[in-house]
DNA sequence: ATTGACAGTTCTAAAATAGAACTTATGGTC
DNA sequence: GACCATAAGTTCTATTTTAGAACTGTCAAT
C-alpha cells in the first residue's frame, strides 16, 4: 500500500497514520510541544537527516499541522509552529508518552514529569468518555458503522466476516 | 537512527515509537481491537504484505503487546491476542481515530460510531488530569526532568539549550 | 575576505517495502 | 492415490525510502 492510499481509506486511524505514521513525525511533533521551531534546531535535537527533515517538516506543514511564520528578512527565515489541528495532537502526543511512562521505562524510571498548572499537580492523562466521564476501555465500547463507512472497502470488509464465521464454528 | 536506538532513548515517546511508530504496527493494532486475531485476516483486511505481516507481528510479540496462542494441533496453528500491555494502548488508538474524526473525514462524515456501553450513549474520547479530572490541553502543562532523564542526550538537551537563547535574545 | 549561522539540496550506499511465487503440514474430495 | 483447499508463513527480485555526509546560497559580523 501507498501512503498516498493511506490517506483515502474510509477509517480515521489509517487517515491519521498517513499525517503521522512513521518513524520521526512524531519525534518531529514531540519537539514542537517542547517549543522547539528551527530546521537547526529540530536537527541537532533529533539526529534525523537534514533531508528528511525537510521532507517530513513540508509533509506537516502540507497536512495543516504546522505553519511557516518568518521570523526574520534578509535572509527569509522562518519558524514552523503548531497550528490549532497540530495543538489537537496533544492527547495523542500525551497517551503515547503515559504508555511509555508504564510499560516502557527502565529502572531509572521516567524521563520526564508533566505538572497540570491548572491544579499544580503531578498528573497522568485518563482518557474519559466524553458523555458520562468514566474511564474508558476497550471491553465497554460498541463500534457501529458510521455514515462514511464504505462497504467495499478491503478495511473492515472480508476478514472480519471471515472472522465471524470462525467465531461462529468455535 | 537506528530503530534499536530509539528503544533505548531517555523519552518515553521515543520508546513508545520504537513499538507503534511504523506505518503498519498501529493498523495491526486496530483490527486487533476489532478481534481480528488470524494471520490470513490480518492480510486479507489490511492488503499488508505477507512478509511484513509476519515481521510486525514478530516483533509486537517480542514487545509484549500481543501473544500467540494455539488454537488447534496438527497442524499447529495460533491466533494473536492482545496482552494487557496491548490492550492498554487503547487510549492511544482512540486519540489517533478521535483526531482524524475532527480533521480528516471527508463529506460522508465519520467512518465509525463509538458507543460507551457503560452509559449507551455514542461518545468522544477526552483527555482528562488524574488530579483533578479537568480536560488537558498543551498550554496547561508544565514539564520537569524526572528521575529517568539523561541530559546527555542527544534529545532535549542541546538543541533546547539553543532555542533558549534565541528565545532570550528576542 | 573570511568566518559563521541558518535552511535547505544533492549525492551514494544501505535498509526497508511491495508484489508475487513458493513451502510445509494437514484434511477432504474425486 | 491424485488433486484441491486452508493456514501460516518464507523466499525471491524490483522498487522505494532512509542514512550519512558533503555541498549551496544568503546574509551579518569581524
Amino acid at each position: 500500500m501507498k501512503w498516498d492510499a493511506l490517506e483515502e481509506e474510509p477509517c480515521s486511524l489509517a487517515r491519521t497514520v498517513a499525517v503521522i505514521g512513521d518513524r520521526w513525525s512524531l519525534l518531529i511533533l514531540r519537539e514542537c510541544f517542547l517549543r522547539i521551531r528551527r530546521f537547526d534546531d529540530f536537527q541537532a535535537s533529533l539526529g534525523i537527516t537534514r533531508h528528511l527533515l525537510a521532507d517530513r517538516l513540508k509533509k506537516l506543514v502540507r497536512f495543516g499541522v504546522l505553519r511557516k511564520i518568518p521570523y526574520q528578512e534578509a535572509p527569509k527565515r522562518y519558524e514552523y509552529i503548531l497550528t490549532q489541528k497540530g495543538l489537537d495532537l496533544y492527547p495523542i502526543i500525551m497517551s503515547i508518552v503515559h504508555w511509555g511512562n508504564i510499560h516502557m521505562v527502565d529502572a531509572r524510571g521516567r524521563p520526564l514529569l508533566h505538572e497540570h498548572k491548572s491544579c499544580g499537580k503531578m498528573f497522568d492523562p485518563v482518557m474519559v468518555c466524553s458523555e458520562c466521564g468514566e474511564p474508558l476501555s476497550a471491553k465497554h465500547v460498541h463500534v457501529h458503522p458510521g455514515p462514511g463507512v464504505r462497504r467495499s472497502s478491503p478495511l473492515h470488509a472480508s476478514a472480519r466476516e471471515r472472522t465471524k464465521r470462525n467465531a461462529e464454528q468455535a
